[in-house]
RNA sequence: GCGGAAGUGGCGAAAUAGGUAAACGCACUAGAUUCAGAUUCUAGCGAAAUUUAUUUCAUUGCAGGUUCAAAUCCUGUCUUCCGCACCA
């Protein structure tokens, strides 16, 4: 017999597969349910196929090769997410156009996934920044547009004077990764999507889906709902302020009140504010930090005093003095709180900081930190300092306090989301163009159906400008348009959107990829969709996630999807680290390239060793020497066949085994445990080298159960051994859950909770027979004296005696 | 800071419902095969003792608790990783 030659063998059915179209897939397939298995597609960067990527794309077309053997017809798609800054930045580097980079690299991409033997179907391949897919994106934008979910707001952006507006990446400490001059938060208009309307469904509907418990939990806290009363403030001065509270029970601790620096309200009582300098210069400074830097906690409250402002506190009309500080964001709730001292560590610490007094409404210690509202709540507390609400409890008052003020017509409940609309414009190159034209006469108007896609211009500058507009903006005869409402002159929108807008349906796409008259069709997508399993990195599980979510949400309402939720389950794959436990980079050396593996070892093994070498959704770091341990265990099945015999049903001697497999790999590959789904297999392999048989029928069900992980050498095998069955149209083993049932059992036997031994009883014997059997057992009745003095047993488990 | 996840041998890890902790694998040690190396095979691999087959002890980040029984449940605590809105 020759030796397992992998160069050849994965060579072979690579080629044969690609021949033969063999993943191709068809929206419907008589007889056949359909089932699609989804993977976060690749940012095609210079750096190539990372062994990460190997992780979770073979674990996913183990999913798709097993789903393909029961019997189901299954999507695998693939494809580039080609949008963004890492490709504008390479190639601003190199002297080359994005798309030449991009194209380039996604070239090789495609070559080294090639080398993986995976079941994609090729011809679904999409890629974002090709006009025939993007066209669909800014279609996409019209409708949102057409529905009033997309319009300009003014929005702080990160800008640098030198090189303008930045991304957050970009900014480091408050400074330019670049000239490293200071940044400041610079207002601009931009085109937002109101995803914010979508805050309940988004937060609801997680119900119908079978998400992991804490990307759920992320979802939500990321949209961070929160019920609670908005409450109006009048101003000693002249005029009014609202703020949101959750804690309307502690309004009569209000020792102060705190606006954000940047609320319109402070610039509208500039008259009236009597330290106006110092005022500005506070607002000055906060314009320098980010929302990051101004949430932190453990750096000293800062904040300024409105010199000549009162606000008057509705329940008493008690006069309260009023700061800005930046610990206030101007973007959450209305921009103001009310400050309880007491009651709050923010409001506290700022309150030692100015000194300010504190008064205490809720019963409990407040001497060296807030009494907050997690540890009084649902505690049967009570108020104390609020006049005739002292003495209720905080549930309690919480409810007469809204009424009551609600009642003077000075207070609203208000549901707040910490989620924000989306800022869709990027003042770069490579990113999609927004599809609209300005018209003086007409105002904002798409770009007619028939003229999308736009096409980026290729231009000799793609940098960012020093003015902060988007490099297209330099293009005048791009620029210049007719607006296609009145025919007159108008311009372009020159701001392209963000990378995540690409990759916010691609999943859609696949159902219909090369469809030039709809974004896909509804048939299609009613094939396929929901997605039954979603895998991607945790880095994506809040952001991509709901972003996707949101648009899917959104083409349901106007009938475009024909689901609500798009996709049925989500699962994440932990990252691949360098062998030293850090983060593979070229600049430290401990890059593994998956290629140079394939190369010694063969890309079977490597998926299997991929798949076994932890928990899936685990971090863990690269080892060299496990490829070999997968491919010593792919030679022992590949030696298996010196073993062989014929034979048409399971032996008895390797019924329990088999069987156990079956079991466990078929049960583990649904519920992402690889690993163990592989070390199955091992103990399967064991066994048989320990009895050196095994017959055709038995290696036919050892082949199955491989095949999903290691597919070159399951087929060549089959092939070798002419099975009379085709590959092709086998099916996935069945269990005999009967084999499973053992007759005697080894009992684990505790005395006083201390393991003693065991002893081997039959199948449901009884607990007395059980203790006479222990009794005449020499090693366990030594530890017994005749005081039993209670007994558990857990049938076939364990039992444990109590003297 | 806020939110999420995770801490088990020399290493990667496993452990349906609280029920024999360390399956499977790596590395290592000894032996066999080999001119030698690689490969392969056989045995060992928490600690200590020993009559060599058994005994004792320890053990799942740390400190407590619940329970006949805890890696698993509860309270507190420490550490590491991920996300935080213009990176995708």
């Amino acid at each position: 017999m020759e030796p397992y030659d992998f160069k050849k063998i994965e060579e072979k059915w690579q080629n044969i597969w690609e021949k033969e179209k063999r993943y191709k897939v068809n929206n419907i397939e008589p007889g056949k349910k359909n089932s699609y298995v989804l993977i976060e597609f690749p940012y095609p960067s210079g750096k190539g196929l990372h062994v990460g990527h190997v992780r979770s794309y073979t674990a996913l077309d183990a999913v798709a090769r097993k789903k393909r053997l029961e019997g189901k017809n299954v999507l695998f798609p693939m494809g580039c997410d080609a949008f963004g800054l890492e490709a504008e930045r390479t190639a601003i580097k190199e002297h080359k156009l994005p798309q030449e980079i991009v194209s380039r690299n996604i070239q090789t991409f495609k070559e080294q996934l090639k080398m993986l033997g995976l079941s994609i179907d090729w011809e679904r391949e999409i890629n974002t920044c090709d006009p025939n897919y993007y066209k669909w994106t800014q279609w996409l934008f019209i409708q949102f547009f057409k529905h009033g979910l997309a319009e300009k707001q003014e929005t702080l952006v990160n800008f640098c004077p030198n090189c303008g507006v930045l991304a957050n990446e970009e900014v480091e400490s408050g400074k330019c990764c670049q000239c490293h001059e200071e940044i400041t938060q610079k207002p601009k208009s931009q085109w937002i999507l109101k995803m914010t309307k979508y805050a309940e469904k988004l937060i609801n509907d997680l119900k119908e889906t079978n998400y992991l418990e804490h990307i759920k939990t992320n979802q939500i806290n990321w949209i961070g709902k929160s019920e609670g009363v908005q409450v109006k403030f009048e101003i000693k001065q002249g005029g009014s302020f609202e703020i949101f509270t959750t804690c309307i029970e502690t309004i009569y601790g209000i020792t102060f009140m705190v606006l954000a620096p940047e609320n319109k309200l402070v610039k509208s009582l500039k008259d009236k504010i009597k330290n106006w300098k110092e005022v500005e210069e506070y607002i000055s400074l906060t314009s320098k930090k980010s929302d990051f830097e101004r949430q932190e906690l453990n750096k000293t409250k800062t904040g300024c005093k409105l010199e000549g402002i009162i606000a008057i506190n509705p329940v008493n009309n008690k006069e309260i003095p009023v700061y800005i500080g930046d610990f206030v964001l101007a973007n959450y709730g209305t921009g103001a709180v009310m400050a309880v001292p007491a009651h709050d560590q923010r409001d506290f610490e700022f309150a030692k900081v100015k000194n300010i007094p504190i008064i205490q409404v809720i019963e409990g210690d407040v001497t060296n930190c807030a009494l907050e509202k997690t540890s009084y709540l649902g505690k049967n507390i009570k108020l104390m300092n609020s006049e005739e609400f002292s003495g209720m409890t905080v549930e309690e008052a919480k409810e007469k306090i809204t009424e009551k003020l609600i009642q003077c017509n000075v207070a609203k409940k208000v549901t707040n989301y910490k989620m924000r609309d989306w800022v869709f414009s990027r003042q770069r190159y490579w990113g999609e163009p927004i599809p609209m034209i300005y018209c003086e006469k007409c105002g904002w108007q798409p770009v007619p159906d028939s003229q999308l896609p736009v096409e980026l211009p290729i231009v000799n500058s793609y940098e960012t400008s020093k003015d902060g507009e988007s490099p297209l903006s330099k293009i005048d005869n791009w620029v210049n348009t007719k607006c296609p409402c009145c025919g007159m002159p108008a311009k372009r929108e020159t701001d392209t959107m963000p990378g995540w807008a690409g990759s916010s349906w691609y999943f859609m796409r696949y159902c219909d990829p090369k469809n030039d008259k709809e974004f896909a069709s509804l048939d299609s997508l009613k094939a396929w969709l929901p997605v039954d399993i979603y895998n991607g990195g945790n880095e994506h599980t809040t952001r991509h996630l709901l972003y996707a979510r949101f648009w899917n949400k959104f083409l349901y309402d106007i009938g475009l999807s024909p689901v609500s939720e798009p996709f049925k389950t989500r699962i994440s794959q932990g990252i691949i680290l360098g062998s030293n436990g850090i983060k593979m980079s070229k600049s430290l050396g401990n890059v593994v390239d998956p290629r140079d593996i394939i190369k010694e070892y063969g890309a079977d093994s490597l998926r299997l060793w991929e798949s076994f070498m932890g928990d899936y959704s685990e971090t863990v770091n690269w080892n060299d020497n496990g490829v070999k341990s997968c491919y010593r265990f792919l030679n022992k099945i590949w030696e298996m066949q010196n073993f062989l015999i014929e034979g048409d049903k399971i032996s008895n001697e390797l019924s329990f085994s088999l069987n156990s497999a079956i079991k466990k790999v078929g049960n583990d590959i649904d519920e992402n445990k690889f690993n163990t789904a592989i070390s199955a297999l091992m103990i399967l392999c064991n066994d048989i080298y320990k009895i050196k048989k095994i017959n055709t029928f038995e290696y036919q069900i050892i082949i199955k159960l491989i095949s999903p992980f290691a597919p070159h050498i399951a087929e060549e095998l089959w092939e070798r051994c002419k099975f009379k069955e085709s590959f092709k149209e086998t099916c996935w083993p069945t269990l005999d859950d009967s084999a499973l049932i053992k007759n005697t059992i080894n009992l684990p036997v505790q005395i006083n909770g201390k393991m003693r031994g065991t002893i081997s009883i039959t199948n449901n014997q009884n607990q007395d027979e059980i203790i006479d059997q222990i009794k005449k057992e020499k090693n366990l009745s030594k530890y017994l004296d005749n005081s039993i003095k209670k007994v558990i047993y857990v049938p076939n488990r364990i039992i444990n005696i109590i003297i």
